[in-house]
Formats: C-alpha cells, sequence, structure tokens
DNA sequence: CGAAAAAAGTCAACATGGCTGACATAAATG
DNA sequence: CATTTATGTCAGCCATGTTGACTTTTTTCG
C-alpha cells in the first residue's frame, strides 16, 4: 500500500506532544480505531492467499466455502450447509452445481431419507481444500509466532469472544465435530496402512 | 444457527476417545482449522453490526468503509482513498457520489493544488461514522475483556501480523496518524470550550 | 512556453454473489 | 392420504467489484 499522503492543509504539522494516548469517545467507552482497522486489513489479506489459487481456475469465494465446509463435514446435507453459510438456496445451488458438474464435490442421495443429498468432496476437492487450510494456516502459524509463545489460546478464546454469545455454542460444536470426524478419517488410514 | 446436524452416516458414532488432540496434517506444519473458521463468523458478526444501521438507509458496505476512512483522515484525497481501499475509481466513484448526494461527505477543491477533491465529513457523515465505531468497538472491548487483562496488546500484534509484512508499515503509519489527527481535533474542541 | 503527467470524473459493459418470489418433484411423516 | 421436508429451478433484481476508453482541469517539468 504504497505510503499514502493525507493531505493536512488547514490542519498543519500541529505535533502537540501528545498528552494522553487516546483522548476516548466519552461515556460511550474507548473507541477500538486501531483495531477496526487492523481487523480489517488482516482479513483482507487473509481471504486474498485463496483468492489467487481461485482465480487460476476461475471460482470465487462463494466456492471456496462451499469447499472448506463440505471437507470439513463429509456426508453432510444441503440443508446443513445453508444452515452454516446463512446464505439463500439459489445462492447455493449455483456454485454447488459448478463444483459438481467440474468434479469437486460429489453428491449422492442418502441412504436412510432418500430426498437428502449428501455431500461429500473427490479427491480432486480433496486436493484443493488442503491447498486452502494450507495457505490460510501458514499466515495464522506465523502471525502466531510473532505473537508469543501462548497467542494461539488468547486469540482463539478472542475469536470466539468476537461471535454473537448465543452462535458460540453452535460453532464451538460444529469445529469440535469436525475435529472428531478428520480424526474418525485419520485413524482409518492408519488402520488400513498398518 | 440452529445447531447443525451433520449426518455422519458410514462413519458411525466411533468415539475412539480421541488419544492425540490434533492429527495434523505432516509436514506442512499444523492446520489451523479452528482458527480458520471462528475468524470466517467471527468477522461475518464483526461486519454484521454496521450492516443493520447500513440497511435502514440503503447504504452498503462499500459506503461504510468510504465513510470510515474519510472520518479518520479528514482532508484525504480520492486518490489516498483508493490507494486504502484497494478498488478501482469506477467502483469508488458510485459510492462517494451518493455520499455526496445525500450529505454524508462534501468533496472541496484543494486549495494548493486544485485538481484535488478533498473528503471531509459533514456533521451528518460523522455522526453516522461514530455511530458505526460505536458499535464495533463495544464487539472488540467485550471480546477483550473476556479473553483476559493483557488482550488487547497481544491482539493487536496478532492482527498487525496477519497482515503481509510489506503492507505493514504503511498500514501501521496509516493508523498513528489518523490518531494524531483526531488528537488534534480534540485539542482543538478542548481550546474552544475552554 | 508547451508537452507531458497527474487528479478526478464519466460512459459502457461485464462478473460475482447476494437477494426475492414462484414453483416443481420426490420422499418421508403423521 | 394430506402435509411437510429436502432439494432444485426459473426469472429477475441489487450491490459492488472489474476492464477499457476517454475527457477536463491543473500542475509540473524540460
Amino acid at each position: 500500500m504504497a505510503d499514502i499522503n493525507v493531505s493536512m492543509t488547514s490542519r498543519s504539522g500541529k505535533s502537540e506532544s501528545a498528552p494522553s494516548p487516546r483522548p476516548a469517545g466519552a461515556a460511550e467507552g474507548e473507541p477500538m480505531l486501531d483495531l477496526i482497522e487492523l481487523l480489517f486489513f488482516a482479513y483482507r489479506n487473509f481471504v486474498s492467499d485463496p483468492d489467487e489459487i481461485l482465480q487460476g481456475i476461475s471460482f470465487g469465494r462463494a466456492h471456496h466455502r462451499v469447499l472448506h465446509f463440505v471437507s470439513r463435514h463429509p456426508g453432510m446435507r444441503v440443508t446443513d450447509l445453508l444452515d452454516i453459510l446463512r446464505i439463500t438456496k439459489q445462492s447455493l445451488g449455483r456454485v454447488l452445481r459448478e463444483l459438481v458438474e467440474q468434479g469437486f464435490i460429489d453428491s449422492r442421495a442418502g441412504a436412510s431419507d432418500r430426498r437428502q443429498r449428501l455431500l461429500h468432496l473427490t479427491p480432486k476437492g480433496e486436493t484443493l481444500a488442503q491447498e486452502f487450510v494450507a495457505i490460510q494456516s501458514r499466515r495464522l502459524r506465523r502471525a502466531l509466532e510473532e505473537s508469543g509463545p501462548d497467542s494461539r489460546e488468547l486469540v482463539r478464546r478472542f475469536l470466539v469472544a468476537m461471535i454473537d454469545p448465543e452462535d458460540r455454542g453452535a460453532i464451538e460444536k460444529l469445529i469440535a465435530r469436525a475435529d472428531q470426524t478428520s480424526e474418525a478419517r485419520s485413524m482409518a488410514r492408519v488402520r488400513s496402512a498398518g
């Protein structure tokens, strides 16, 4: 971001030696201006990592999100995905169709309930999903290393606390369940390989 | 997010008591799956706060971003804004025109360089910008409180470290400069009030 | 001075990914 | 059997990003 030159016409460089570090927005509580902006820039960079990969295969962020959550929850239903992503069936339908057509996802009728379409990644889809996780994990690992040894747990708690309280339970369960199934999968790999 | 019911058809509830907490993605380094997802959900909630306000006045996120940065850098040029937002002149042009037309921003030719349009918020614009800051700051303050006493500095460092190294300098300067000018403004208020 | 560059704006066309509303079909459920 | 659920689809709209081409005004520099 080529050093911005905000011209301070009238308000000339009056460097009055800064008495209080932050004048504060009165009764409202301290304004978190720096964090608001850092979060904006950090998140932009965070999503730009997958964006570069996506460009090469003319997919967009919507495809990334779908691929990611299907990867994490193999066999999930379309409804589950809608619930996580909070978009409409029609919006999801578009990207899901493309992902299926191009062989990243396959969608099979449920065994017990044949109305359901259970979503799984193909090997091709799994490879791509893992690329996304790898590149974003790299950025996160680097950031945590630069933030000190115990930062991971604190950052995790901070992020959870940024989520609406009424959603936290469901989201933490969602993550825990995904971790469980991926563990089950690697156990299966161990069993079949060993 | 009404508790998602990921059906685990084949892979039945084999709760094998989880030996290692995270099986890890081999040579790639530990995958940060939980943080990737938490960041997604946290950021979505974070931007949903202003979204609600924006809906009432039929503006979008693009308007919010413009308003915010003009608020923080009064007198900035259009070019500066383009550089921060990293969008095209045409995209910016649309929302900027609406913001000016509806009396949130005013745009005056520069005194020294009359090609420039220096952007300032009107009182109406400043009120709205402060609403956005207030609501997002509230969420951040709450999250930091829940994360322990020293979390603010650590979170700040983490967010900086999440930004591409080559951009960090410019962004930190940008934030510092904005803090300076807002301080200068509150000094001015003190002088004129006292 | 005059040419080139910079700052801003504009027109037209297009892509992505949200949205609403209206339906259709198959399958499960009571 | 009537209803509900899960999924999908058509058509159209909106917000916000993109490219490319071009204009006007003003500054800068050889």
